[in-house]
DNA sequence: CAGTGGTCTAGACCACTTC
DNA sequence: AAGTGGTCTAGACCACTGG
């Protein structure tokens, strides 16, 4: 199977460190030619190793070597920015839309909210090294955060959140499915829609265990490797 | 766009009913026809969908729609078993081999061994409704459970780890990754290699915080839905 | 044994990125 | 303006599945 020898190839020069991370391959007629094979075989190897991390693509620019992945520890509160730092990572953060509405099923139902909520509503793009690898769309109660939108939304929200409305959060629920980039979200992080992607939802609860915020994360799945801790009591 | 049509409609035929879990779509032929393409572009279209979760593939065996996903949570230790039948499924457990052996690399790092440290490893495959959606490869201490190959293996292990020689986990450090099947796996889980999936690395330690066990988990990426809570102490 | 999925070929056109 | 990635066509062969 030519496909395979194909990503073995390409996995082992990666491995053995002969394409650095960040390193844009050669153009798919330039590598199908090397390889003797046509696009369609290539792009079919191509897009295993995407499925696997290894590489990734930006839209229309062509495929690049993948950076080590993100390790996100889900048993604290995390924020990307902090994450990236101690990761020894540049971390960047981008604000592309925020308003207020009516809360749609979604988030509705992320906070139990009564029919005719209103939320506020915003979406962040954060990247890594100069690349964007995360695409969120938060929610929140309205009535908890007035006035939300007047502040900025780029920096580090729990400090925001805290230094504005004494809101801290107790309590995290994530849900965690693999997926693909719609069309927006492939649109935002530079990515192609279809790409394989990791979506965590996560519900922020108060100290008296209300649902204050939701987000909707959608990560490049090359970027992140997700770690977390539990420890039990005995039965 | 071609494939995003046809993904739009099988999508729409899935979640108005029209097509029920665990049905077989029709054959890739049919299918292109139908939608007037080609089978290339066909095929594209239902690898997006896998991807998404919504179908999967049996290898040579043809494209099925997928169950609803086994929401597995990571905040308490689980058994598959219990899990599924929590839920209303029905599990099964199938033992593919189990032999004693000198610690590989990726044992040896993950329980903090010493070198030429003796492991007992085993693989299993579990199914949901009678199709495999997980494959596990097990490595445990050998000095903690002699004679563990003598025991069956296809039951609850952590009751079993128990009633023969007390051992307990209390603690358990996961780490999740987006990949693929290999063929090895792909083989074992009646899968395509290549196909989208999640690894979950989970190390179980014991009362004296001992690294006693380690797991390899690939799931099919439409069989699972993983949820997780988290409480924290202010700061 | 017919039909299927897995794999592959050899082209093509278009919109976009890059220079 | 040249080259690229995204998309698509119209075939083909083989090994395997399922009846």
């Amino acid at each position: 199977m030519q496909y395979i020898k194909i990503t073995d190839a390409i996995r082992e020069q990666i491995q053995s460190g002969q394409l650095a991370a960040g390193t844009k391959l050669p153009s798919e007629r330039k590598l199908a030619e090397a390889f003797k094979t046509t696009r369609v075989t290539l792009r079919e190897a191509l897009s295993l190793l995407e499925a696997d991390g290894l590489i990734f693509r930006e839209d229309r620019r062509g495929w690049f070597i993948s950076q080590r992945p993100l390790i996100v520890s889900l048993s604290k509160p995390y924020d990307f920015n902090d994450v990236a730092v101690s990761q020894g990572r540049k971390p960047s953060t981008e604000v592309l839309s925020s308003d207020s509405m009516m809360a749609n099923k979604e988030s509705s139902e992320a906070l139990s909210l009564p029919p005719f909520s209103d939320v506020f509503r915003f979406e962040r793009v954060h990247g890594v090294d100069g690349r964007p690898v995360m695409y969120a769309e938060h929610y929140l109660r309205a009535e908890r955060v007035p006035n939300l939108l007047q502040h900025g939304l780029e920096g580090d929200l729990s400090e925001l959140y805290h230094s504005q409305w004494q809101l801290r959060f107790t309590k995290s629920c994530y849900r965690l499915v693999s997926t693909t980039f719609d069309k927006d979200v492939a649109l935002a992080t530079r990515s192609t829609s279809g790409s394989p992607a990791m979506k965590i939802t996560k519900v922020n609860f108060d100290e008296s265990g209300v649902a204050q915020e939701v987000v909707f994360e959608y990560w490049r799945c090359s970027a992140i490797e997700l770690e977390m801790e539990a420890a039990f009591n005995l039965r």
